[in-house]
DNA sequence: ATAAAGTTAAACCATATGGTTTAATATTGC
DNA sequence: GCAATATTAAACCATATGGTTTAACTTTAT
C-alpha cells in the first residue's frame, strides 16, 4: 500500500492533468461533443474543428492521459468515448470551496477574514 | 450589449483561464491556504514553499488573472484573498457532466426497473 | 537620511504546449 | 497486390510556463 504521503502526490498529479485537460476549449468541447451524441472515431471527433486531424488526435490524447476519455481500437478505427470519473475528482476537489462561493455564506467568509486579525 | 456568440467566447476565455489556474498544485495549495486561514500577505504565503518568493508572486498572479485572488494594497503590503466567484463558473461547468458520472449505472439500473414494472 | 521590508520587474533558462506539414503504420476493400 | 482509409509519429515552429537570480521600486522605521 502505498503512503499516504505518495498517495497524495498522485492525486496532485492526477488533478494537474485533469485541469490542464479542461483548459483549453477544442478539449472542452470535445467532451461536450462525446456527452451530448456519445462515442464517436477519431476522424468524426476531428471534422467539426478548423484545425488539423493531428491536432485533434494529440487533444485527445491529453484527454486520454487524463483519463478523460477512453479509447477502444477496432482495426484502424478509434472508437472514443466519454470517461468522467476524473470529474467527481474535480467535484470533490471543488467540494472543499462550496461554503466560499455560496452566497448565504458569505457572512461566514467574511468572519473567516475578520477571525484571522489579531 | 455584447452578442451571445462573444460572450460565449469570453466565458471560454474565463473557464481557460480558471482551469489553467487550476491546473498547478502550487497554485491550489495557495487557494487552499487562503481558504483555511484567511488573508495574508503575499511574504507570508510564499513562506511554506521551497520556491523563491518571485515565483510565488507570479502564481498569485496567475490566480489573480484568473478572478480567484483578489488583492488589496495598503502601502508595501499586498494582502490576499480567496476569490471563489469563478469556483462557481467551474461547478457550473462540471454540473452538466454530472448526470455522467454520479451513479449512472444505477440510474440506468432503476430506469430498466421502472420500464419492466408491470 | 539611510536602511530595511514587501513586492514586482527584468532577464534568462529549460521545458511544455498547441499548432503545422509531411511521413509512416495499420487495416480494409476491390 | 494495390489503393484508400484511419490514425499516429516525427520534425518543426512560435509562444507559454515555471522556475531562477539580480535589480528596481515603494513604503516604513530608526
Amino acid at each position: 500500500m502505498l503512503s499516504s504521503a505518495a498517495r497524495h502526490l498522485d492525486d496532485d498529479d492526477d488533478l494537474d492533468r485533469v485541469f490542464r485537460a479542461l483548459a483549453d476549449r477544442t478539449r472542452r468541447a470535445l467532451l461536450h461533443r462525446l456527452a451530448c451524441e456519445g462515442s464517436a472515431m477519431v476522424t468524426e471527433l476531428a471534422a467539426p474543428f478548423e484545425m488539423s486531424l493531428p491536432a485533434v488526435s494529440k487533444h485527445l490524447k491529453v484527454l486520454e492521459r487524463a483519463g478523460l476519455v477512453s479509447r477502444d481500437i477496432d482495426g484502424r478505427v478509434h472508437t472514443c468515448s466519454l470517461a468522467p470519473r476524473p470529474l467527481a475528482s474535480v467535484e470533490a476537489w471543488l467540494s472543499f470551496y462550496r461554503p466560499f462561493w455560496s452566497d448565504t455564506l458569505d457572512a461566514l467568509a467574511r468572519f473567516v477574514e475578520q477571525d484571522d486579525a489579531p
